[in-house]
DNA sequence: ATTAATGCAAACGGTTTGCACTACT
DNA sequence: AGTAGTGCAAACCGTTTGCATTAAT
């Protein structure tokens, strides 16, 4: 399973905007496909160098770049308002993060319509829910202690 | 208006707390209160250093720690995840930022409450509308150009 | 007189850049 | 062979910290 369809595809297009494919992207795309939702730039560095030791920041991040560039990879800002990236597909899924027990969790599709359709309600915007990780308290936190 | 009210409380207020009241920090009260709703640290930094160019990063960033914790400001993350202060009251509002024409706005308060009624509906999240600015694109932009 | 708060200057963490070298095509 | 991509190392930017000094109480 180490050379998915999903790789040979990602390489092809590459290929096709005149890129050039290397070990170095492959690894960041599986590891990237491995991260199941969000990771922070300097994660992906780390998580990198588990695969391949010798990975540099500066190639992650313009590789990032590239991907994010062909649409593949989308970034966004986390709780603590750090660049976080996904691989696609995972567009139109948000996440939520509890400031007082720290978890995150997605905003799964009925919600995240919902939202967008109370932002839209007034004047057409269109929210990219995936963009900002929103912040509040969870159902568990807001009970156990009062407003 | 130099002296308002208003500043006299934070002052007295700071005091209650066993913290001592400086011209710096009445700069950065002053300076937030003149900024209409999300400044960046660096910004406000800046700004600062209009009124007082003695200025520096350290006491601005201090200062803003105990306005924070006097329950005065709020900070929050901006489009790009900087960190962004606001003075107190604004809790309640968010703020919307299109990614394509660059403009910044609030989200009304009956908004806010659909969108956190959203958010509610599944399992109680109490999200904190006003800590993150979401992204998307504008009326007007998502009209111009397609999907 | 106490001791909180300031200012400096240096450290920090994440990200970006310039440049010579490597390697995909 | 030609040029896109890499790795290194240094720069960068916003923010944080340690420490000696200043000033609010």
């Amino acid at each position: 399973m180490s050379d998915t369809a999903a790789s040979t595809t990602v390489r092809d297009l590459a290929r096709l905007k005149g890129l050039r494919w290397t070990p170095q992207r492959q690894t960041v795309i599986d590891v990237l496909a491995a991260s199941d939702g969000h990771v922070t730039g300097a994660d992906l560095v780390e998580r990198c160098r588990a695969s391949d030791p010798g990975t540099t920041p500066s190639t992650v991040y313009r590789t990032l770049d590239v991907l994010e560039r062909l649409g593949l990879v989308r970034h966004g800002h986390g709780a603590n308002g750090r660049e976080e990236y996904h691989a696609l597909p995972a567009g139109r899924h948000g996440h939520l993060h509890c400031s007082e027990c720290g978890a995150t969790w997605e905003i799964d599709e009925r919600r995240g319509e919902a939202v967008a359709e109370a932002l839209r309600a007034a004047d057409g915007f269109e929210v990219d829910i995936g963009h900002v990780t929103l912040v509040g308290r969870c159902g568990s936190c807001a009970a156990a202690s009062p407003a």
